[in-house]
DNA sequence: CTCACATCGTGATATAATTAACATTTAGGA
DNA sequence: TCCTAAATGTTAATTATATCACGATGTGAG
């Protein structure tokens, strides 16, 4: 397993080969080769070989993989094998769908804490869970030792939401608030920003219409 | 204006840039550098003049940008001199919660309908709007002239929720269920998938883990 | 056993994106 | 008016990513 730097859109993909696999096993299909993987997930078999590559010789060749291989391995690549626990601050409408959202814990995420600190929220059940005062994050952060935090509260407050979870000793934020965060180096952050997904797709629009 | 192949991540800093540019011009600021946009969404002078560079001549040399124009620009950039009309098909949580997503009306889409297939979520209020049957989606699309399809159905029903979107008349999906969906070419399609953005996150933990 | 075929892994090549460098232009002061 | 400082727009260099092409290896038929 070479220690190179390992594109992001690599990992992206993967994690699609690794749904993709699961979906053919669940079929009861024992070996697929690249061409057939690059089929079902849109990109091409060398893109796939290529991006298996980066993690070792999973493959045999003249033959292709063996699906339960495989997608063991791309699971494990992903640090999936173990179960992630998460929290997640910001109880509005949008945190409250991803505390419910059951393709998180399929993935092997569950969300042990939810906060937000509107009184009128704190206290409201979501699933098994009891929305929190922020206050709480350290306690719970601590008590399941989780690393994932997740923002859905608004840009104004973020960057305060932020820095509790950081400091109760979480190391990796899925942003949804549309401001840029700065942390420490040894925390990482990806956004999702919903609108610009969005204005992506106008773009396009407009493009379109001017042809 | 050059035709030219213009790089999605280009597309998406711009969508940064003009919130950002948004927020100096509330605070009165009428002149702004390369630099201190830069900055401010954390990327390097020369990207934000790079990727300005694409769409024609915007700032003055030796001074800099005026914010209301920049901000203008962008916004006529990403389409967005136009309020855009949008569908959600799917109303479970995630639907629920995007049609109710503030940050959506900020930027000038708006929600016109919300579909669903499950008898006991027609019917129900979302917002000012009712949830409807998927077989309204083509009379709602044709009536507000729809170009926009958000997708939070499950994995299983998305494409045949993408055909019902696309047989309506959208020509741009942004979609949630974990699948690839192939499309006609004239149809532009982004996905968010949650579970890989977090997988993202934990592929991280693991590699520090190992250092 | 050998051959034809399928398919991997990978080094070489091509393409794309980012960063750096710089010539050019403007503002403002002496 | 001329000089300096600031900051753009743009070309060139660098880095990153994706594609191609092919040698290597395994399977199965004859």
């Amino acid at each position: 397993m070479k220690a190179l730097k390992i594109p992001e859109a690599t990992i992206v993909r993967l994690s699609v080969y690794s749904r993709f696999l699961e979906q053919v096993d669940k079929k009861g299909i024992v070996t697929i080769s690249s061409g057939e993987i690059a089929e079902g997930v849109g990109v091409s078999p060398a893109q796939v070989r290529k991006d298996l590559a980066y993690f070792g010789e999973f493959g045999t060749r003249g033959v292709g993989y063996n699906v339960k291989d495989l997608l063991r391995h791309t699971l494990k690549i992903l640090g999936l094998n173990a179960r992630w626990p998460a929290v997640v601050v910001g109880a509005g409408n949008l945190g409250s769908a991803l505390v419910s959202y059951r393709g998180f814990r399929e993935r092997g995420f569950d969300i042990v804490g939810v906060f937000d600190n509107d009184l009128t929220k704190i206290g409201k059940r979501l699933m098994e869970l009891e929305v929190m005062a922020t206050e709480k994050i350290e306690q719970i952060v601590k008590q399941h030792n989780v690393k994932i935090g997740i923002l859905t509260v608004p840009a104004s407050s973020a960057k305060d939401a932020a820095n509790l979870l950081i400091n109760a000793g979480v190391k990796a934020i899925l942003n949804f608030a549309p401001i840029v965060l700065s942390v420490p180096a040894d925390v990482e952050v990806r956004d999702i920003d919903l609108s610009t997904r969005l204005e992506i797709l106008t773009f396009h629009l407009c493009l379109k219409e001017m042809m």
